[in-house]
Order: C-alpha cells, then sequence, then structure tokens
DNA sequence: ATAAATGATTGACT
DNA sequence: AGTCAATCATTTAT
C-alpha cells in the first residue's frame, strides 16, 4: 500500500519532470517550438487548459471566415449538393478515427485509483479536467468537421476555374485531418499532464507540513511544561489549546504524542543529555511555571527511564483525566 | 551540504 | 479510542 503510493509519486514525478506521458496510449510528441526539454511542462493546469482554448479558438475563427465568404457564393446552392455525399464519406472517417480513444485507458485507471482513494477534493478537481477535456475534445470534432467542409467547398468550386482532381481533394482532406488529430493529441497528452500534476500535488500534500507558529508552540509547550506531571490534556483541553494556537484537535493530539516521546527520549544529539535537553528548552521558552506546585520543572525523575508517565504515580495535582470521545487522526484542514 | 528539529503517518498494544 | 514507538518527509539551523 504505501510501496504503492510512493511508487505512484515516483511514476508521477518521472513524467512531470521528463517526457510525455506513456501510459495505455502511446502519445508522439507534440509537434513543435519546444525543443528542450519541458517549458510547457512547468505551466500549470489553467495555462495549459487555456492554451487549448486559445487554440480552439483559432481554429474556429479561421472556419468562421472561410464560411462567411462561401455563404456570399453564388454557387453555394449547387455545391451543397455534391458536398453532402462527400460529407458522408469523411465525415463517418472522422467520427471512426476521433471515437476510437477517447475513453482513455490511462485516464480510466486514474479514474479507478481516485475512486479507490475516495478523496473528494481531488476528485471534485479531476471531474472539472474531466469536463472540460470533454468539452474541448467536442468543439475540437465541429471545428474540424466544419473547416474540412469548407475546403471541401472552396476546392470543389475551383475546380471549375482550374483543374483540381478529386483524389487531391481526398489528400487535402486527409491533410487537415492529420492536423486536427495531432492537436487532439496536444489536448490529451495536456489532459494526462494536468491528472498527473494534480495527482502529484495531492500526494505530495499528504506529507507537506509547515511548523506551527512561533506562539502556537509557545503556548502548547507552556501546557506542556505546565503539566508536565501528567501531560495528557483532556478532550476539552485540547480543543481549548487548538481553538488558541489556531490548529485542529488532531494536531494537538500529535503535538503532545510527538513531544511527550521526545522530551524523554534518549535520541538528543549524541552528547547532551535529558537534563541538557530540557534546560535549552527551557532557555529557549523563558521557562513555564508549573501551574501546579511550582515544583518539578522537568526533573529526571519525573520521567521514569521507560517514559511512563502513568507509572510516576504523581501526587494529586492532577486534573482528572476526563477523556473524552473522539480526536481522529490525520488532519489536514489547513 | 549536512544535521537537527518537527509535524504527520503507521502499526501494535491495551 | 488513545497512546507509544518507529519512521517518513519536510523545514530549519549549522
Amino acid at each position: 500500500m504505501d510501496d504503492q503510493s510512493r511508487m505512484l509519486q515516483t511514476l508521477a514525478g518521472v513524467n512531470l519532470a521528463g517526457h510525455s506521458v506513456q501510459g495505455g496510449m502511446a502519445l508522439p510528441p507534440p509537434h513543435g517550438h519546444e525543443g528542450a526539454d519541458g517549458d510547457g511542462r512547468k505551466q500549470d493546469i489553467g495555462d495549459i487548459l487555456h492554451q487549448i482554448m486559445t487554440i480552439t479558438d483559432q481554429s474556429l475563427d479561421e472556419a468562421q471566415a472561410k464560411k462567411h465568404a462561401l455563404n456570399c457564393h453564388r454557387m453555394k446552392p449547387a455545391l451543397f449538393s455534391v458536398l453532402c455525399e462527400i460529407k458522408e464519406k469523411t465525415g463517418l472517417s472522422i467520427r471512426g478515427a476521433q471515437e476510437e480513444d477517447p475513453p482513455d485507458p490511462q485516464l480510466m485507471r486514474l479514474d479507478n485509483m481516485l475512486l479507490a482513494e475516495g478523496v473528494s477534493d481531488y476528485r471534485a478537481k479531476l471531474t472539472q479536467i474531466r469536463q472540460i477535456y470533454h468539452t474541448e475534445l467536442e468543439k475540437y470534432e465541429q471545428a474540424c468537421n466544419e473547416f474540412t467542409t469548407h475546403v471541401m467547398n472552396l476546392l470543389r468550386e475551383q475546380s471549375r476555374t482550374r483543374p483540381i482532381s478529386p483524389k487531391e481533394i481526398e489528400r487535402m482532406v486527409g491533410i487537415i485531418h492529420r492536423k486536427f488529430s495531432s492537436i487532439q493529441m496536444q489536448l490529451k497528452q495536456s489532459t494526462c499532464e494536468a491528472v498527473m500534476i494534480l495527482r502529484s500535488r495531492f500526494l505530495d500534500a499528504r506529507r507537506k507540513r509547515r511548523n506551527f507558529s512561533k506562539q502556537a508552540t509557545e503556548i502548547l509547550n507552556e501546557y506542556f511544561y505546565s503539566h508536565l506531571s501528567n501531560p495528557y490534556p483532556s478532550e476539552e483541553a485540547k480543543e481549548e489549546l487548538a481553538k488558541k494556537c489556531s490548529i485542529t484537535v488532531s494536531q494537538v493530539s500529535n503535538w503532545f504524542g510527538n513531544k511527550r516521546i521526545r522530551i524523554t527520549r534518549q535520541t538528543p544529539r549524541p552528547h547532551q543529555t535529558l537534563v541538557d535537553t530540557l534546560r535549552h528548552v527551557i532557555n529557549q521558552t523563558g521557562g513555564y511555571n508549573d501551574g501546579l506546585g511550582g515544583n518539578s520543572l522537568y526533573s529526571p525523575h519525573n520521567l521514569n527511564a521507560n517514559g511512563g508517565w502513568q507509572d510516576a504515580t504523581t501526587p494529586s495535582s492532577v486534573t482528572s483525566p476526563t477523556e473524552g470521545p473522539g480526536s481522529v487522526h490525520s488532519d489536514t484542514s489547513n
């Protein structure tokens, strides 16, 4: 399980840093400018999608211009009847070519993984990407059809005044289709990359952390050292601390767990004793006056070597540990 | 560049 | 359910 996620992380990293996504569909590199390795890859999702949309609009504009020219032409009605039968031919081939891979095994696999992981935010974003992807794909199809039709109209028309063989027209159509499908490739690749980026960001986020503010640490330390004899805050206390520190209850729990284990631990720097460590901490924070008894600031025998406060049989002074319900692990509400 | 500190995660235990 | 212990992955200090 853990291995798997690490593997995924690695995979995503490779894909993002290196070359194009190679998955269920072998994608040729996008024909074009970027000679060096990934300039485009550094763009974020928004840029990529915007790029796609720009391309689409250009294509549509072009088609629109031709359409207008055609509409005004006197030969239009005659041409259309002829074009209809051609359209039937090419239209099928276009559809056939485009419906081949939209399901996209790579995306399907990603979807399945996402479902398994059940991350709502993640899934929402993925849905958004997918939606945009399908929208764009549709636009492309439409643009391709229109453009093809209109180019053919023009050629047909021109064949009246200059020699243009049907073969030549077919060739032209082929060129257009190839052009469009290469653009489509880019769309797919961009979508895959966007998903990859999204995924890697999510996986990263699991381990991302920010240190608490100095103030928050101060508050936590104060409580800790003020309750050294029993540093187990009740649920209510945790909630209060969480509120004061602007962190979650889980984070408070994590902090106390870490603190307890680490304050006792024998690992504070090779040549530093426990007392030194504690003194160091105190000096750093200015000291915490024990709210109860005022004694015992970090006196080692309060923490028996095995790290059990429970066994320390601490005298009274301990607020009753009214443990409430709750406290869930893992909270990333930041 | 390397070591230490630190917040989060995970599995076991009770 | 809460905790400990070990560990991971990042941030901070040296």
